[in-house]
DNA sequence: CACAAGAACCTGTATCTACAAGTCATAACC
DNA sequence: GGTTATGACTTGTAGATACAGGTTCTTGTG
């Protein structure tokens, strides 16, 4: 399993922003220089360099050296999809509790988001995120039925769903995700510990695999003193990051 | 004013997803087939395809040909931006009153987040955002004094502080921008017409120039009916809009 | 000394070539 | 008939080369 020399060469400067080797303000060395350094001709750096000013990483132009533009890049796929990985990022310690899973028929609206027939049954589950031992996130997920059948079987208070389908082969390839604000009902208040009424942030999420094809639709709701999003955008890019 | 051939590439085909030449689902033409097309070399096809990717058009995996995911891509750097060039795009006639413009020292972590000297003056304003006559958003900004003090003898309530910007020449290059949820306080009850409390979308937004120097700070709030984020990854990137 | 011309350097764009590695449909085989 | 192998096709990676266009420092001139 060889690993592509412009991964290799980005894994490397990326390492040496977070070391703070490149200072956050100062100039990488030229492509030129890359080059030698990596032995590389000037495709494979041209891709890491695209990669780490995707990451909102870097910065410059045309005829100017790229500049560190921040040395914690936006955190990769992963952890952007998963809560519990984004909670071992950031040192706390991630929990769940399940409230509820159900092998039901989906209300219209989420058969037609999901692209199933509103006949066909879906797995859906309610559960609480925790961060410390104390209420962060309650999320409200449908799985397809292929897909979310096996979650039945499993111990869903022991971890993340995201690594449990993964290790099943799903093919998870892209979310859309949108956020917006939202009031808190009944349940959200009971569960979350705030009061009714309060402002929380709403991610609604949808899932496909790499053709396109919906697999989960999830509402997940923040208390906003626990969790942020926080989109980086260049001219010519943009990433983001929980 | 040449365009250089792989932007072309990226719009025709950009262009003809979102007319449904090609449809959702459906497999683009392969790189070789769209190098005959566009007479081109296969860097800058892959260029533009690789451009298509981070918008969360298309998706795709070796061996296979690319699919199309989306119709509608995530808007490019100018929308994500400005509230007026999106109002235009969704088809919603923008709006605005000055509440408030002044020249005045900073907050400490305001001028902490800037990196500029306390004792430093700043230009601050208040701005509340209509979309189609109803009030939308409320802006506070805070801009360093080189780039704000030419916003004092303009009209800002004729339209984009953006463009006016740009138009000085200004090098806004990447812009940072964190989501919350948050409770109306009395300012912005009073004037996005909501109740005291009720939940809003909040953007904090810090932009930079190409060597990430600070210019501008802002807290935005939405009406979370009128305006949500949505954010888009796929395996190896992120892309993200208004 | 100030300013302008030039050279050196750097990134952006584009072409051609070659091979590796994954996917898919067809054909041959048991 | 079902299964496996083969081959055509496709994308991913990498190299070498060339020139355009922007930036920056240096040098020479008024």
């Amino acid at each position: 399993m060889t690993i592509p020399l412009h991964r290799v060469i980005a894994s490397e400067l990326r390492q040496r922003i977070r070391a703070g080797a490149i200072a956050v303000g100062a100039a990488l060395p030229s492509e030129a220089r890359l080059c030698e350094e990596f032995s590389a001709s000037r495709g494979p750096v041209r891709q890491a360099l695209s990669a780490l000013r995707e990451e909102g990483l870097i910065g410059g132009g045309q005829g100017k050296r790229a500049v560190v533009l921040d040395a914690v890049p936006a955190q990769p796929f992963e952890s952007f999809l998963s809560f519990t990985r984004r909670a071992e990022i950031t040192g706390h310690e991630p929990g769940q509790r399940l409230q509820e899973i159900a092998l039901r028929r989906p209300e219209p609206t989420v058969a037609a988001v999901l692209g199933v027939d509103p006949d066909d049954v879906v797995v859906q589950l309610v559960r609480l995120r925790l961060l410390d031992g104390r209420p962060a996130m309650l999320e409200r997920m449908t799985y397809v039925e292929a897909v979310g059948r096996p979650l039945l079987d499993a111990d869903l208070d022991a971890g993340s769903i995201y690594a449990l389908l993964l290790d099943r082969g799903v093919d998870l390839h892209s979310a859309r995700h949108t956020f917006d604000a939202v009031a808190a009902d009944a349940l959200d208040a009971r569960l979350l510990d705030v009061p009714e009424g309060a402002p929380l942030l709403r991610e609604r999420r949808l899932t496909t695999d790499s053709s396109g094809t919906p697999i989960e639709w999830s509402d997940d709701r923040y208390r906003p003193d626990v969790a942020t999003v926080t989109v980086t955008n260049t001219r010519n890019s943009r990433s983001a990051a929980l």
